[in-house]
DNA sequence: AAAAATATTTAAGTAAGCTTAAAAATTAAT
DNA sequence: ATTAATTTTTAAGCTTACTTAAATATTTTT
């Protein structure tokens, strides 16, 4: 029940943050692997709860109640990241699957006992900011996609916007990691290709890369 | 589902391993805060999971799946008490209260993680024994109640075997805590109250708390 | 601006995990 | 050993979170 909530308002709420597509039922089923029609089933039951706003055929709209919900869920699972990354040998793709599952299981008064033995911490390991126990994010955004990035700059990699295993893996492999410096050694304006250097290592990205890695000027 | 399930056999194996009530579907109703008639059913569809014994009227009884699945939770929740409280300031009562939540969602993957970080605990911060991997618990339980214990003797705490918030506040107030020594001072054999000394104080238990205490001989 | 394709909504139905109330069996008390 | 009390079971019903199928609206294509 609170789950199926909890999951609906977050989806929302990352479509919102990420994607560019727009926040109709269709595409949060998408996401949450159910049916459309489930989709606006639920989206009609939040309007009543004062989660969302609802009308027919529009697009979806969080509260403040709903988003407040759904940047709660979303705190406890960047700290559940920064806590079993920090703590155990884990790959990014392991954290994300186990948080995803401990989030909703989890008070807000272990959410601040795991904050506070990190320190506070603004970003979690795949460098998405982590909102504070009032749901606010203090830090100002000022990280770009790679596909935005300048031929002959230098940056600091900032978030790796993804959940999918093969991505992490490659990451891992190739330094791409939150913290590191990359420098654009081209960018292939028309097949979007953008080429990077690393560790000493040269690597070619595709769009779907560059569009979810972002990175700091430094 | 799955949490309704787990909490149902585990709610057996508890039945079974600590209170000397007959494991009948009302008692598990009890314990887990569900009516009577919920129970029966729950049972009857268990049983065509083969995860127990379900005979009308009678005891219910864990097939070997039934006592893994059991187990393997129990292993879960005890590991994440000794997780939180060994890195957060929790009390046992508050360690109790999140682990019944987290136990649920917890990868086999995970709990081992947990584990092998702590050191393969064989106890709990209450001084349960954890089951391993495989869900076996290898440590003999030589442990006896309070109650059974012989006046002028001393012993070391072993177990607090409880999940009472007052209880446990009560322990801690008064330094009875797993790994410390009591002295028998005397044994009241008629109103059953047991007098200990611990940390040069005297504290005198009755048989609520006497039952629930358990330590082990020198 | 129609036609075609797509997405959303409505409607009807399902399974899980409960509930209450009444019937049947067991257990306890006299 | 009946009677009384308690427990278990059965039966019927509810809510949540889905499903599929059909109807309706929107969006895209031509």
């Amino acid at each position: 029940m609170l789950v199926a909530i909890e999951n609906f308002v977050k989806a929302i709420y990352k479509n919102d943050m990420q994607d560019n597509n727009d926040t109709k039922p269709g595409n949060i089923a998408k996401k949450l692997g159910i049916s459309n029609a489930a989709a606006t089933d639920m989206a009609k039951k939040l309007a009543t709860k004062d989660l969302l706003h609802y009308e027919k055929y529009q697009a979806l709209q969080l509260t403040e109640k709903g988003t407040k919900m759904a940047l709660n869920v979303v705190r406890k699972h960047r700290l559940w990241e920064a806590l079993l990354f920090k703590m155990f040998d884990m790959s990014l793709h392991e954290i994300d699957r186990e948080a995803e599952l401990l989030e909703h299981e989890t008070s807000d008064f272990l959410a601040n006992k795991i904050s506070e033995y990190l320190g506070n911490p603004k970003f979690d390991p795949h460098g998405d900011p982590i909102p504070n126990a009032d749901g606010e994010i203090t830090t100002e955004d000022i990280s770009i996609a790679l596909s935005q990035s300048k031929e002959g700059k230098t940056y600091i990699i900032s978030r790796l916007m993804s959940d999918d295993k093969e991505f992490f893996d490659f990451c891992a492999q190739n330094g791409l990691k939150y913290g590191n410096t990359i420098t654009i050694t081209k960018q292939f304006s028309k097949n979007k290709m953008t080429q990077i250097s690393i560790n000493n290592n040269t690597i070619l990205l595709n769009e779907d890369f560059t569009n979810i890695i972002y990175v700091n000027e430094i």
